[in-house]
RNA sequence: GCGGGCGUCGCCAAGUGGUUAAGGCAGCGGCUUGUGGCGCCGCUAUUCGGGGGUUCGAAUCCCCUCGCUCGCCCCA
């Protein structure tokens, strides 16, 4: 075996599993199409500063998961570890904008560095969808009914919407001062991790899955008591929009997500057949993102889903393998150029073939033909080839007479096989 | 970064100190020099992730290292 391996977390996606990412790939684009959303799609590679000013200096992604390296010119390039900043930059530098709000999807390859686990690559998928400069709960709902439809879609059962408000960023900074002070008296009684992130990240400690802090917290100030009561209003009405979709959801009043740029109503899709990565799909409002990248004042909301972990849900529903139609078996001399014709001219007319490419006994042929599955087994030898004809077989047909199952055609007339094997 | 489990052929594996490292699948060849699905026969690991050590002798014991995997943290 060689010692050249991909790297840690780096995972191949390999022809026998292509066929479900495909599936909920084109289902996606389905869905999105019919949504009105717009595909964008934008560089891998950004500066580091954006995933840094974005995200949020003290977020564990930034802080120690993001792939970060000099490039040739000496500016600091990390590879994008999830896709919000990277379309809100495009959004402000392209001018957007201009043109109204922005419907968006995107999809494709995000990157952390974490030590992977079930659920978990350092080489990841996202699709996600970004409502840029739109702030009525109407389009909050649209896009979580959107997410949900699409798990749906793809066939999907057994995950559960779970809702919170995060309020506006005053509600929540008066929020974080109370549950400090909470916090700070019951000090030695908190995890260790938790101690950790009283002074950076206080809010995050509501997420602790440590079985004593969330015990201790059952006592603990609420956000839901903070929020004003705009952003209660707001919340109550995405509620009652989701019952009237027949959405179902929970209210989870700890449910904050990691990333800073997240205001009013977060979000999360969770399985609970996914070991500890729970988490299909999380999204939620960033209002201040847009305009802490640079641009104007920019309501906007969005959610990524995590395409491994979907996919690893659906499990095998989504296989179902393709085979192909024709098999070309020839052999003898001279036979090359003619098979390679044949095979070109019925891929023109849209039929599926493969080519033998082995010259080894028709006997082994016919087994490799029969071995892929393909339906049809078309011959060409030197007989065929004197008289200028192919020899067509029906395989996996009964075994009691050979005789009916062959077909022979002119090669001049070609149009005949393709008539007949396109019925 | 920190814990637990595991590394024998492309894949699944048996083997837990004694001289040739089972078996199955896949692959290749033959029985069957031009007709498949079944069957039968043969071939395919000087080597057990790598490096040291113990021993007359190691895939089997010890040490180190690398990798994979699951979990913690965190997220999709």
């Amino acid at each position: 075996m060689t010692d050249l391996k991909s790297l840690r977390g780096m995972v191949d996606l390999l022809p026998s599993e292509i066929k479900r990412w495909q599936n909920v790939e084109s289902l996606a684009r389905q869905h999105f199409d019919r949504a009105g959303l717009k595909e964008i799609r934008t560089p891998i590679l950004e500066l580091t500063e954006l995933f840094a000013r974005g995200i949020g200096e003290g977020t564990d992604v930034v802080g120690k998961e993001m792939y970060t390296f000099s490039d040739r010119g000496g500016r600091s390039c990390t590879l994008r570890p999830e896709g919000t900043a990277s379309v809100a930059r495009s959004v402000i530098e392209n001018g957007l904008l201009n043109n109204g709000p922005q419907r968006l999807w995107y999809g494709g390859p995000m990157f952390r560095y974490e030590r992977p686990q079930a659920g978990r690559q350092r080489q990841f998928h996202q699709l996600g969808v970004e409502f840029v400069g739109l702030e009525s709960v109407l389009s909050e709902a649209e896009l979580i009914s959107i997410a949900w439809d699409f798990l749906k879609l793809v066939g999907l059962k057994g995950v559960k919407l779970e809702l919170n408000s995060l309020g506006t960023n005053e509600d929540r900074s008066c929020f974080r001062k109370q549950l400090k002070v909470w916090l700070e008296k019951k000090y030695e009684l908190l995890d260790k991790d938790s101690k950790q992130r009283i002074n950076v990240n206080p809010l995050r400690i509501l997420d602790s899955k440590n079985p004593n802090t969330q015990k201790l917290l059952e006592d603990a100030p609420s956000l839901n008591e903070f929020l004003s009561d705009k952003s209660r209003e707001r919340f109550f009405y995405l509620q009652e929009l989701l019952h009237q979709l027949s959405i179902p959801f929970e209210v989870n009043h700890k449910l904050v997500r990691g990333l800073d740029y997240y205001s009013h109503t977060a979000f999360e899709i969770t399985s609970d057949q996914l070991g500890s990565q729970a988490t299909v799909c999380g999204g939620g409002r960033y209002d201040g993102l847009i305009s802490d990248l640079g641009g104007g004042n920019t309501p906007s909301i969005g959610w990524a889903i995590g395409m491994e972990r979907l996919i690893l849900l659906l499990g095998d529903s989504f296989t179902n393998k393709d085979v192909p139609c024709v098999y070309l078996i020839h052999r003898g001399s001279n036979t090359d150029g003619v098979a390679l014709d044949v095979a070109r001219k019925l891929r023109f007319a849209g039929i599926p073939i493969e080519l033998d490419y082995s010259g080894s006994t028709f006997s082994k042929q016919f087994k490799r033909a029969d071995r892929i599955g393909a339906q049809w087994a078309l011959i060409i030898g030197e007989d065929e080839l004197s008289k200028e004809i192919v020899m067509l077989k029906k395989l996996h047909s009964s075994s009691s007479d050979s005789l009916t199952t062959q077909f022979s055609f002119n090669l001049n007339e070609i149009d005949n096989l393709i008539t007949f094997l396109k019925n």
